[in-house]
DNA sequence: GAGTTTGAAACT
DNA sequence: CAGTTTCAAACTC
């Protein structure tokens, strides 16, 4: 509807076009087909556009769909948009969708105003939700790659257009204003009030233009426009990360100038993101010019979603999914709904069921890094952590609803677009930095949450309280989950914000290089991921495990002191604690190697074996099965003895950072592995991820890829529970991140390993916890 | 809320 | 790499 009207104006040719019958026809007729497009034209790429991880396609798509996309946005944005508005017009985007959206706003329109293209408010409409498959199917027609297009859709373009036409005609138009007003520029524009600089220009000629060449990229994002205003409003606070984005959306067209800091931001993200991605989107930070390429966009976008379970089946993949995620977002798919859809799309296409990725309507990006130490610790500390993707996100997660969620650190390239969404619910979002400073105002009320609230402690939100670290370093523990501090924090002399990115960039960048594994997940979960999920196997960790072991002399690991059973799980051999009476499980190196030789042996029959405690084990032992299956992975139960021990990692192969951090660790991880392999037989691939991976990830490789099995716990999880398959940890974990995340997290986490997790990270990326989380919801 | 304990992180 | 110091979380009162 309106979006014909829009095009034309923007578009002349293709508006005369869409102003025609035919064009009217074919925006009718544009959803349906769409989605045959969708479904048939590339299975992969509609897949993909889903969710479905269809990786290649995914990856190689982006830019070919990005031309398309473009080429496709001008005329068929305009149509697509239309019958997205048609469709979704009338309906508000579902809240979910909307705080997606938002995110996706916030990036989007910052996007836009830099580059001028296009502003996305109005994509929201893709979510509108109204049909999931529609949407799809929209994209798909926008572009046949979906994973771009269905953003387009929404294209600022068309929206101002939309605008245009929709305040004569339509009471959408309320919807739409309102997610115009999510960004006040937009809005402005629309309205024809002009207060935005760059969009006045941009409104001219340029949107057009700049749409049709960039925005077609660019997706639209539909905001559901509450959400979104809020959000905005948030992120114009916050501002800092993607507070500036926001600022720029809101019409700032200073902002865009500024935006270089802002962009420094951004670049900070793509440095992060980038560093994986980077190939594919160089371009994008050019400064605050230009546009951002589509696909980070879209990355940005989609990392908010939940996607990642895709990714995480295939690493090179993830973009494609998070692509894919993104649009789906932008279309505003309700996560549920998306879910379904992608779950079905996917586990037909590639997917290896990545129910996960279905469950779990946005994706935590920020994953990577310390999420076990925010999130695995038990009080669900959960953050979110992606990076500094955190920063960016703030506005984004703080929108939604209360802003329970917050994206942590969506824009955190650790999490390559991991970023990770909490829900707010458990640590109250608020985890996640995000914000900062302003938001804080505003958040300040779910910061009390977080802390009284959330978690079970109410501690779990509890953010840092560094006063000489500043919280640059890991002794903080929002620098190590990779988050900005908000709020919630009580830090003194805080330069993990958004304002310091830069510095928490480059500190975050020493920090790697020193200990490449700095940020990696203390404590990896493999069962959770996989298994559940059953996706990737070799993204996701077996068992978790230590990435290294603790050393803990007095608390004898039983209290939260010790990082293994912060994590929940057990010790292994590499730990080097005394008198150790991890309930979780523990594991003495004799004892693994006792076990590993048996493991082996077993291993063929079942694969592993369980390990415990000494006294545990005999209880462990019997149990295995039942238990783990029941006994949630959490640490507290007991079921520590069920645990299972890895059997490869025995040996105390000191899950040295080092070895990690070569990623050499293979020899003993790759033992492992094969050990794993054998049990699962299936994936070997793993064995190439061990290699990569630290011994830890190895573990959880291992496990992943034999079992799913695989506990949480490395040591717990003996590839003998393939047969189990379910290890009693992931039980717990996913119980307990149940509670704490709703959504699933998003798999970024390989993605996004981000700046600060390498290949070898990204793996780790995968949050256990996350992972676990789906699989939990999964399996539950 | 203040003080103590603890163990990781950082430093040498 | 090992030992020491620093730091902040965890814990206790």
């Amino acid at each position: 509807m309106d979006t014909p009207d829009r095009a034309a104006a923007q578009q002349p040719p293709a508006s005369r076009a869409e102003d025609s019958p035919v064009f009217s026809f074919i925006n009718n007729l544009s959803p349906i087909e769409p989605l045959k497009s969708a479904y048939n034209a590339n299975s992969l790429q509609g897949y993909q556009s889903i969710n479905i991880t269809s990786i290649s396609s995914i990856f190689t798509s982006p830019h070919d769909n990005v031309h398309k996309e473009t080429r496709l946005a001008k005329s068929s944005l305009g149509e697509i948009s239309e019958s997205e508005a048609s469709a979704g017009g009338s309906k508000t985007n579902k809240p979910a969708r909307s705080s997606n959206a938002v995110r996706l706003f916030a990036c989007t329109s910052t996007i836009t105003q830099e580059t001028h293209t296009v502003t996305c408010s109005d994509v929201a409409d893709p979510p509108t939700g109204p049909c999931d498959l529609a949407q799809p199917a929209q994209f798909d027609n926008g572009s046949p790659d979906h994973n771009t297009t269905p953003c387009h859709g929404v294209r600022s373009d068309l929206k101002q257009d939309k605008c245009r036409k929709l305040d004569a005609v339509q009471a959408v138009k309320n919807t739409v204003e309102k997610r115009k007003c999510l960004f006040s520029t937009e809005i402005q524009l629309l309205d024809g009030g002009q207060p935005v600089n760059d969009s006045d220009d941009v409104l001219g000629c340029e949107w057009s233009d700049l749409i049709s060449t960039t925005s077609g990229e660019l997706l639209a994002f539909d905001s559901t426009m509450d959400d979104h205003h809020r959000g905005m409003h948030l992120a114009a606070k916050n501002a800092e990360s993607c507070g500036y984005l926001l600022s720029k959306l809101t019409g700032d067209s200073e902002i865009s100038g500024r935006a270089h800091p802002s962009a420094s931001g951004q670049v900070y993200y793509q440095e992060l993101v980038m560093g994986e991605d980077q190939t594919e989107n160089p371009q994008i930070f050019q400064v605050g010019q230009q546009t951002i390429s589509t696909e980070e966009i879209q990355d940005n976008i989609y990392e908010p979603n939940g996607c990642i379970p895709l990714d995480y089946k295939v690493e090179s993949q993830q973009r494609g999914i998070r692509r894919r995620c993104l649009v789906f977002e932008a279309a505003g798919f309700s996560n549920t709904v998306v879910q379904k859809e992608t779950v079905e799309s996917l586990s037909v296409s590639t997917c290896k069921g990545k129910s996960h990725v279905q469950t779990q309507p946005r994706g935590l990006r920020g994953i990577g890094l310390h999420l076990n130490a925010l999130a695995l610790t038990p009080k669900g500390k959960m953050a979110s952590q992606d990076h500094m993707a955190s920063g960016l996100r703030p506005s984004l997660a703080e929108k939604d609803v209360h802003g329970k969620f917050l994206s942590a650190g969506e824009n955190f390239p650790n999490s390559g677009g991991e970023l990770l969404e909490f829900p707010m619910d458990d640590c109250s979002a608020g985890g996640f930095p995000v914000n900062d400073h302003v938001s804080s105002q505003s958040v300040s009320p779910q910061k009390k949450r977080r802390k009284t609230d959330n978690g079970d402690d109410g501690e779990a939100c509890k953010r840092c309280s560094c006063k000489k670290s500043k919280c640059l370093k890991l002794y903080c523990e929002c620098f190590a989950a990779g988050v900005y501090c908000s709020e919630p924090c009580s830090c003194q002399g805080c330069l993990n914000k958004p304002i310091h990115e830069e510095i928490v960039l480059s500190t975050r960048k020493q920090i790697e290089f020193r200990n490449p594994l700095a940020f990696a997940p203390k404590v990896i979960r493999m069962s959770d991921a996989g298994p559940e999920t059953g996706e990737d196997p070799n993204s996701t960790p077996a068992s978790a495990r230590h990435k290294r072991g603790c050393n803990c002399k007095k608390s004898s690991c039983l209290k939260k002191y010790c990082e293994c059973y912060q994590g929940g799980v057990g010790c292994s051999s590499n730990c080097r604690c005394e008198s150790c009476k991890n309930t979780f499980g523990r594991r003495d190196a004799d004892s693994e190697l006792i076990e590993e030789i048996k493991q082996e042996g077993e291993q063929t029959e079942n694969c592993g074996k369980e390990k415990e405690n000494d006294q545990q084990k005999a209880n462990v032992q019997n149990e295995d099965h039942p238990l783990l299956d029941l006994v949630p992975i959490t640490p507290p139960f007991d079921l520590s003895s069920s645990l299972l021990k890895l059997p490869n990692f025995s040996s105390a192969k000191p899950p040295r950072p080092s070895k990690a951090r070569s990623g050499n660790s293979r020899s003993s991880a790759s033992k492992a592995t094969a050990t794993l392999q054998s049990c699962k037989s299936s994936k070997v691939a793993g064995s190439a991820i061990d290699e990569g991976m630290p011994d830890i990830l190895k573990e959880a490789d291992s496990p992943n890829n034999c079992v799913k099995t695989t506990s949480p716990n490395g040591k717990r999880v003996s590839p003998p529970h393939n047969a189990l398959s379910i290890s009693p940890n992931r039980k717990g974990g996913r119980k307990l991140i149940l509670k704490s995340i709703p959504s699933f997290p998003s798999l970024m986490g390989e993605s996004n390993s981000g700046s600060a997790m390498n290949d070898t990270d990204n793996t780790f990326n995968v949050s256990p916890l996350v992972l676990g989380k789906h699989c939990f919801c999964l399996c539950r």
